[in-house]
DNA sequence: CGTTGTGAACTTATTCACAGCT
DNA sequence: AGCTGTGAATAAGTTCACAACG
């Protein structure tokens, strides 16, 4: 199965969510492909990796296959994360509600700046880094966003390693190296500022 | 030339930055690739997209390839960028560090709230958006960040694009449709945290 | 010698096109 | 009639492997 898929399936979940909430029962391949860039072939042999959802004469559920998409990349359940490093951006994230309504509760803060460990932002507790293997094992946290500056990124992930967190969302501009059985997804936003740059770019040139 | 390759660039940019860092004055494909992940006929077939960079028998010479993939993303000049939004996420961008040092300079921020027109962040003050349109034009703004609820985004950046700007960074977790002159890099932080719950749950059933 | 640049081989991903279901 | 699911065809992207270079 392409590794693209994923991706979209994550778009689809997101405009399907959209169209529940304008009361739309069901919708086609072809529709939905259009809706987000993507033929209709394409939105049907993504979902045709993990199963026959669709309608034949009628297209999809909207709703089931919402939970057929949550259930494949495995957001059914409810996922308990930690916030490492509460800084400028870690503090924001502590606040989007996208997360908790996506299946993701952060369960504990982590810093180890001494004017922000104790401080509370959105209700949650800052607690010194040190404290973070216990809690990992106390709370069950399977998931760290690791917003720490770019130089420490490294030394902390490590410890996130030890600590037995099974995933790391990675917002520090470095390239990390942790053993494969620990996911990482990394999202560098002067990256995606670089990526927009070059499409201008491009763009005036044609 | 594969889609792939820009956001390679942005990578071999960044690792090349912590090789300079550590006076590191060349580095062949084998090692740039290992550090990455990437093979070693990957990192030139990608660079050879847009010319000759390498000396054969030495590799690259860091600090040359860096100007050289800077002037292909067109980050060797100063992008001019507003801010619009200014809740959590956008307060936390005004004060990311990353964008300046890799050729984004926020000029402007704006918001629609009463209680947030009129604040500083960051030493930028936050305009009400009725006057983007003006400042888009006197300040020669390029680039938009796209940091408001998802219910507004569509609307906000339909002025985005009649105010004149050139590309979108998008946070709203929403499909922007705009006019193909104008581009768009979406960030949606729930979906890189579905990504990665997907790469957990993978990685479990191995 | 070590390393690049690159055509050719291969692998992966997307699109086509149509049988078959409702 | 409208739409899915899918094998076959096509396209895109990656790796191989080696000549040429300093």
């Amino acid at each position: 199965m392409p590794k693209a898929v994923v991706s979209r399936l994550s778009l689809y979940l997101r405009e399907l969510q959209v169209l529940v909430r304008d009361d739309k029962k069901t919708i086609s391949s072809t529709k939905l492909g259009r809706l987000l860039g993507v033929t209709d072939a394409q939105v049907r042999k993504d979902f045709a990796y993990f199963g026959q959802f669709g309608y034949p004469g009628i297209g999809y559920r909207c709703e089931e296959l919402i939970q057929e998409i949550r259930g494949i990349l495995g957001t059914d359940r409810m996922w308990l994360a930690a916030m490492i490093g509460c800084g400028n951006l870690g503090q924001a994230l502590l606040g989007y509600r996208g997360f908790q309504s996506q299946g993701f509760s952060v369960q504990a803060a982590f810093d180890i700046a001494p004017e922000i460990v104790g401080s509370t932002f959105h209700g949650l507790k800052v607690h010194h880094l040190d404290s973070l293997p216990g809690m990992v094992e106390e709370k069950g946290i399977q998931l760290a966003i690791l917003a720490v500056p770019a130089e420490v990124a490294a030394d902390v992930a490590e410890l996130l390693v030890q600590s037995g967190v099974s995933g790391v969302l990675n917002f520090a501009p470095v390239t990390l190296n942790l053993p494969k059985s620990v996911s990482v997804v990394g999202v560098d936003l002067a990256m995606e500022l670089e990526q927009l740059a070059f499409a201008v770019v491009k763009k005036g040139e044609k």
